[in-house]
DNA sequence: CGACTTTGACCGGCGC
DNA sequence: GCGCCGGTCAAAGTCG
C-alpha cells in the first residue's frame, strides 16, 4: 500500500534528526561520564521498541487498507446491483401516477434514448418546450454515509438557494445554482440515493456559460476541488448513458483495475489526492489516533527523560 | 461586512 | 376548485 510506505517514510524522516542528535550526543559526551554507555544502550533500545511499534502501526494500517478495499469492493457490487434493480423498477412502476411517470420519461431521457411514451399530440403540443429543455445530467458520487452535507465537489462554485424533503426519499434534497458567474443558468439538484445512503446524486440542469474555474486558476490548485473532467480515482461511465459514478474513496482497487488507471494514479498530484484522503479517513478512526497519539508521546517522554 | 446557508413561505403545475 | 408536490424566493442567521 502506497500511503503505508508513504507514512514509514514520514516516520522515518521523523526519526532521522532524533538519532542523528542523539549520536551526537553521545559522541560529545564520550568519555565524560561512565553511565553514558548505559544511556545509549537504553537510547537505542527503545528506538528499537519505536521502531517496532511504526513497524505494527505500519503493518495494522496495511490490514486496515485491505479490509477497507474489499469492503468498497463488495459495496459497488452491491450497489451496481440495486442500481439495475432500480431502474427495472422504475420502468415498471404503474402508470397510475403520472406525476410520477413523467419524472421517470424525464429520467429515461437523461439515462439515455428510450422509447417514447408521449403520444404525437403531445409532441405536437410540445415541440418548443422539448428543444429548449436544457442539458440534463447525473452524476452519481460516493461520499461517506456519516458526511450529512449535500456537497459534490466537481470544481465549480456553487450557491445553494433552496433544500426540500421530497415524497419518495425521505434525506432532503438540496437546490443549487452555480455562483461562479452570475449569467450561468447552469442548477444543480443533490440527493441521497434512497438505495444507497453512501451515494449522492447530483442531476445538472443546463450548461455552463463559462470555462471551467480549474481552467483559470492554472495547474496550481488546490486538490481538495475535485473536477469531474479530471476525477483522479474511479470513474465509471455507465454503459446506459451518461451516468457517472465517482468513487471519491476508493484507491486501491482502483489501481488493480487497469494499468492506465494505474498510470494516472501514480502522478505526484494524485498521489497528493490519496493521502489527503487517506489522512482523512484516518484521522477519523479513534484508535488509529490513540496508537499514534501513544507513539508520538512515548518518543516525547523518552526525550524528556 | 460580504458571502453563504438555512428554512419557512410562496407559487405554479398537475391530478382528482 | 382543492390539495399535493416540487421548485424557488427571501429574510434571518452564520461564518470567515
Amino acid at each position: 500500500m502506497e500511503f503505508t510506505s508513504l507514512l514509514n517514510t514520514s516516520l522515518d524522516l521523523n526519526l532521522k534528526p532524533l538519532r542523528k542528535q542523539e549520536s551526537e550526543n553521545n559522541f560529545m559526551e564520550f568519555g565524560r561520564n561512565t553511565t553514558v554507555e548505559e544511556e545509549r544502550g537504553a537510547l537505542i533500545k527503545e528506538l528499537n521498541r519505536v521502531s517496532s511499534e511504526n513497524k505494527n502501526l505500519a503493518e495494522l494500517l496495511t490490514v486496515m487498507c485491505k479490509n477497507y478495499s474489499e469492503l468498497k469492493n463488495q459495496m459497488m457490487e452491491y450497489t451496481n446491483k440495486t442500481n439495475n434493480h432500480g431502474i427495472l423498477h422504475q420502468n415498471s412502476t404503474t402508470p397510475s401516477n403520472k406525476r410520477k411517470l413523467a419524472e421517470i420519461n424525464n429520467n429515461s431521457n437523461i439515462i439515455g434514448p428510450s422509447e417514447s411514451t408521449s403520444s404525437d399530440e403531445d409532441s405536437s403540443k410540445k415541440p418548443k418546450e422539448e428543444q429548449i429543455k436544457p442539458k440534463i445530467s447525473r452524476v452519481h458520487v460516493r461520499t461517506e454515509a456519516s458526511d450529512t452535507s449535500l456537497v459534490v465537489k466537481d470544481g465549480y462554485q456553487w450557491r445553494k438557494y433552496g433544500q426540500k424533503v421530497t415524497r419518495d426519499n425521505p434525506s432532503p434534497r438540496a437546490y443549487f445554482r452555480c455562483s461562479f458567474a452570475p449569467t450561468c443558468p447552469v442548477k444543480k439538484k443533490v440527493q441521497r440515493s434512497i438505495e444507497d445512503q453512501s451515494v449522492v446524486v447530483a442531476t445538472y440542469e443546463g450548461e455552463h456559460n463559462h470555462p471551467h474555474p480549474s481552467k483559470l486558476e492554472g495547474t496550481s490548485t488546490s486538490n481538495r476541488s475535485l473536477r469531474l473532467g479530471n476525477v483522479p480515482c474511479s470513474t465509471t461511465l455507465r454503459s446506459t448513458g451518461p451516468m457517472i459514478t465517482l468513487d471519491l474513496t476508493k484507491q486501491k482497487s482502483s489501481q488493480e483495475e487497469s494499468p492506465s488507471l494505474r498510470g494516472k494514479i501514480e502522478s505526484p498530484r494524485i498521489q497528493n489526492y490519496l493521502v489527503e484522503q487517506m489522512a482523512s479517513n484516518l484521522t477519523k478512526d479513534p484508535s488509529f489516533k490513540a496508537a499514534l497519539a501513544a507513539a508520538i508521546s512515548g518518543k516525547f517522554l523518552q526525550q524528556n527523560n
